[in-house]
RNA sequence: CGCGAGGUAGAGCAGCCCGGUAGCUCGUCAGGCUCAUAACCUGAAGGUCGUUGGUUCAAAUCCUUCCCUCGCAA
């Protein structure tokens, strides 16, 4: 099939490679390069850079409201088009541009977490299971028809790149073999009564809360690892907490208990200890390695 | 030129402000103690203090060049 891709960040990327692989993808769509990180360089987003490598057209209009873009998208002659985190919302006229519509892979069992952040979002809410929906796109955002979707099992130690990662490898082979049947499905809508919405991270959410419950914070941590991390501070130093565990407490929260050999926190309903730790301009170390060099003062309030 | 932190033994850090040839914790190696041990005792190895140039009798420490890492903000 002749497909017109858009994407953005790096969940997307592993769906591009796939989709090269079998289909011919005419054009690629994805936000336009823009400044961002350390330096204030301008950098083109991930599928921009595929793209470019495997030599195809791209473009990344501001909008795809205006009627040159929506006539440009049509000279492609696509027979579908394929959307995984584009980032923007498509006008009618483009759901309309198809003969085979709009596809999208979105990393959430539909209807449940619709929106900006469903990876994050599902670990967050300590849901036992996540998984990909293919849906045929409508206007309304992520409420179209679900035309395939797998479950993926959510383990007590896993983490939002873990997840995402594996969400973004079962996206793209669900994508192909759903892509292969796209004829002979018939689209499910989606229950609104279970429709929940992952709303965007953000960064006020990743300070600590120690009156918290251990269970909510851990959710937190796993989710939002590696970012946008969650994160305490002390003595004027950001920490970021990339891996801690629960443990039984009955006390004052928000208390150092063991800053010496090992870095226990007080919360809500317990304590937490503290495995794999980033201070404040270094990298990511297990909490043993940072103890050899670095104390935290017991008793001491965060 | 967005703001800022940092690069010191294998690891994590202190020392830098107030210049005088480097220190702590851990690891490694050897020996000892012990029924035994990740415990304890003794000893040892291991660093051109990121790089370049400068100031000075003397630079990890002050000024300068470049490289690298990281945080924040967008």
């Amino acid at each position: 099939m002749k497909i017109v891709f858009m994407g953005t960040p790096d969940f997307s990327v592993s769906v591009l490679e796939e989709l090269t692989q079998k289909h011919e993808v005419v054009c690629v769509y994805t936000r336009e390069p823009k400044v961002s990180g350390r330096g204030n360089k301008i950098n083109k987003t991930p599928i921009h850079l595929l793209a470019e490598s495997k030599g195809i057209e791209v473009r990344c209009p501001k909008t795809l409201r205006s009627l040159e873009e929506q006539e440009a998208l049509k000279t492609f002659g696509a027979d579908v088009a394929v959307v995984a985190a584009y980032g923007m919302l498509l006008p009618k006229e483009v759901l309309e541009t198809f003969p085979k519509g709009c596809i999208n892979v979105h990393a959430s069992l539909l209807p449940r977490w619709r929106g900006a952040a469903p990876i994050q979002r599902a670990i967050e809410a300590g849901d036992l299971k996540s998984g990909i929906s293919i849906m045929q796109m409508v206007e309304e955002l992520d409420a179209g028809d679900v035309l395939s979707f797998e479950e993926v099992e959510i383990t007590p130690t896993m983490t939002g790149q873990m997840l995402h990662d594996e969400l973004s490898k079962i996206g793209s082979k669900l994508l192909i073999n759903t892509l292969d049947r796209l004829d002979c499905i018939t689209p499910t809508k989606q229950n609104e009564d279970g429709v929940i919405y992952a709303k965007k991270i953000d960064k006020t959410e990743c300070k600590i809360d120690f009156k918290e419950s251990s269970d909510i914070i851990l959710r937190k941590i796993r989710a939002f690892n590696p970012y946008p991390s969650m994160y305490f501070m002390y003595e004027g130093e950001r920490f970021k907490i990339f891996r801690a565990e629960a443990i039984s407490y009955t006390g004052e929260s928000e208390r150092i208990l063991e800053g010496d050999k090992e870095l226990v926190i007080s919360t809500g309903n317990g304590a937490i200890r503290v495995l794999d730790i980033q201070r404040q301009g270094k990298q990511v170390m297990d909490i043993a390695s940072l103890l050899r060099g670095f104390q935290f003062k017991n008793g001491e309030k965060v």
